[in-house]
DNA sequence: GATTGATTTTGAACAACGGTCAATATATTT
DNA sequence: AAATATATTGACCGTTGTTCAAAATCAATC
C-alpha cells in the first residue's frame, strides 16, 4: 500500500490519541497496544511510528491531554477568596475527576517510561499549573513575603490529596471511608494547625 | 531433562523470589521476565510455573516480602508514648525505607494485576498491619471511645505520607523540597489542628 | 535389583507484543 | 508526462508470557 489522502498528519495525530483514550478508558494500560490503536483508526501499526517516537511517547501525549482535562475541570471553579472554602472545593473537584476518569487518571501513574527517561518539560509544566491552582487559593492565607511557606503548604496538600486518590483507585489500601471526608479533614485541620502556629508566633512571645 | 534433586520446592520458591528481588532492585518491573528470573536460579522458565500461578503471582509474593521488610523496619522503632514524636519518627522511618529501597517499593504500586483481579487477603492484611502502627501512635492522643476518630486520623496521615513518597520516587511532580520536611509539617500541623478542634468542642460552647 | 508409578524439568511451540524497513502506491512538483 | 517526494504497509525480528508432551529422575513395591 502507498500514500493515502484520507487524513492530514495532524488529524491522524488526534485520531490516534482519541482511539488510545477510548481503549484506555475501557481496558487501561494493558489494552493499549500499537496494533489495537492502529486498527481502531483504520491504519496499520507502522503508521503510528511516524506520528510518535514510540508507544511510550504516545501515552505521554495522552497523559498530557488528561492533565489538560483535569486543569479545565478545576480552573473553572469559582473561588471566593476564602482559602479554606476554595481548597475544599478544589479537593472535591479533584476527587470527582479521578472518580469520573479513573482509568485515564490511573494511566498517569501506571505508565513508566523505560530506562529512567525523564518526562518532557511541557508535561512537568502541566503538573505545575495544577499545583498553581492550589497555590492561588492560599494567597489570602499567607500575606505577601511568605511565598515559600505558601508553596510549601500547596505541595503538602497536593501530595496528600494525591495519595488518597491513588490508594482509592488502585485499591491497594482498603479504605472503609470515602476519601472526600478524608480530604476535607486534611484541609480543615492542617490549615487550622497552620493558623494556630502563625497566631502564636505573631501574638505570643517573640 | 527430568527431575532433579538439587533443591526442594520451598527452596526453589525462595530462590525465585530472591532472584526476582535482585533483578527488581537493578532494573525495576521492566526487567522482571520469567526467563531472566529462571536463568538466575539455574532453571528453565517452565519451572516457575509450578511454583507460581503466573508471573503476576510471583510479583505479588515479592511485594509481600517487601511489605514484611517495611513492617520490620518500622515496628522496631521505640515509641515513647508521645503521639507527635512517635508519628514523626514513623514517618521518617517510612521515608527512609522508600529511599533505601526505591525500586522495590515502587514495584508495590507499579505492578497491576490484569483484569481487575483483587489482591489476596494476606496482602491486604500486611498493609493493614502497617496502618496499625500509625494507629497505635495515636492511642494516647484520642482517649478510649474515640476509636473511629483515631482510625480516621491514621488513614489520613498514612495516605498523605504515601502520596509524598510516591510523587518523590516516581518523579512525576518536581518537589524542590525534601519530603522529610513536608511529612514533618503534615504531622505537626494536622495534629495541632485536631488538638485545637478537640479543645474547642470540649471547653467552648457545647 | 527390577518394575512400576508419581513428580519434576525441560525445550519446543504458540500467539501477541514493540519496533524496523524495504517495497510500493499515491501525491506533488517539474 | 516524467520525476521526485512522501506516506503506508506487510513482512520480519527478537522477545514476551504461557502451555504442554516428552523425558528424566525419585520413591515405593515386589
Amino acid at each position: 500500500m502507498g500514500r493515502r489522502a484520507d487524513h492530514s498528519r495532524d488529524e491522524l495525530f488526534e485520531m490516534a490519541l482519541s482511539a488510545a483514550r477510548e481503549i484506555a478508558e475501557e481496558d487501561g494500560l494493558g489494552g493499549l497496544t500499537a496494533r489495537r490503536i492502529a486498527a481502531k483508526i483504520g491504519y496499520s501499526a507502522g503508521t503510528l511510528y511516524n506520528l510518535f517516537d514510540d508507544l511510550d511517547d504516545l501515552i505521554v501525549h495522552l497523559n498530557g491531554r488528561t492533565l489538560d482535562s483535569l486543569y479545565e475541570a478545576l480552573a473553572t471553579a469559582p473561588g471566593d477568596n476564602d482559602p479554606e472554602a476554595d481548597l475544599l472545593a478544589l479537593a472535591q473537584g479533584y476527587i470527582a475527576f479521578t472518580r469520573a476518569n479513573a482509568k485515564l487518571w490511573n494511566l498517569l501513574f501506571e505508565h513508566h517510561r523505560p530506562g529512567e527517561r525523564l518526562l518532557p518539560d511541557w508535561h512537568h509544566q502541566k503538573i505545575g499549573r495544577l499545583l498553581g491552582l492550589m497555590d492561588e487559593c492560599l494567597v489570602p492565607f499567607f500575606g505577601p513575603g511568605r511565598e515559600a511557606e505558601r508553596n510549601h503548604t500547596a505541595r503538602v496538600l497536593w501530595s496528600s490529596l494525591h495519595g488518597m486518590c491513588l490508594l482509592q483507585t488502585e485499591k491497594k489500601l482498603i479504605l472503609d471511608e470515602p476519601i472526600e471526608a478524608m480530604a476535607t479533614s486534611l484541609v480543615k485541620y492542617y490549615l487550622a494547625g497552620l493558623r494556630t502556629s502563625t497566631a502564636e508566633s505573631a501574638g505570643g512571645k517573640t
